[in-house]
DNA sequence: TCCTTGACTCAGA
DNA sequence: CTCTGAGCCAAGG
């Protein structure tokens, strides 16, 4: 049981997924998941062993978003949000501000409001 | 240096 | 639908 783990090179890790979430229209909501597979797994990784990481580090990327990174349209899988501190309450004002709804459990429909990501854009330097 | 603590997801039960 | 367990550790206190 080691559901922690690390990328090859974090920082490189992080800056892919910053760029994939900047991409995020407003109004819009990825999972981790869906970003980790945007980003794609590292070289020399297993896609099997990123499907089960990448999610994680996606988050933890999150945890160190910086300035003009939409972070709040980043909620996992289940169509809630997922923060440990106290900001969850921010994050879902900021979502309802951009006109996501959240229904009667806290919940987004990603059905709706899921982000479709261009196959164009999807062509960015991946793992230089 | 040791111990704690994580922005997740999917398969099962 | 909800709850549990498993899945490359590393930065901070």
């Amino acid at each position: 049981m080691s559901p922690y783990s690390s990328p090859p090179d974090r920082l490189t890790f992080q800056a892919l997924v910053w760029q994939q979430v900047r991409q995020i229209p407003a109004g819009k909501v990825a999972t981790y998941g869906q970003i980790a597979a945007l980003v794609g797994p590292p070289p020399g990784m297993s896609q099997e062993a990123y499907k089960a990481q990448g999610p994680r580090w996606v988050g933890g990327a999150m945890a160190a978003c910086p300035e003009g990174v939409p972070w709040q349209r980043v909620i996992n899988a289940q169509g809630k949000i997922s923060l440990r501190g106290g900001s969850e309450i921010h994050q879902r004002e900021l979502l309802e501000a951009e006109g996501v709804v959240f229904d009667d459990r806290g919940r987004v429909d990603l059905e709706r409001y899921g982000w479709i990501p261009d196959s164009k854009d999807n062509q960015l330097s991946l793992w230089s």
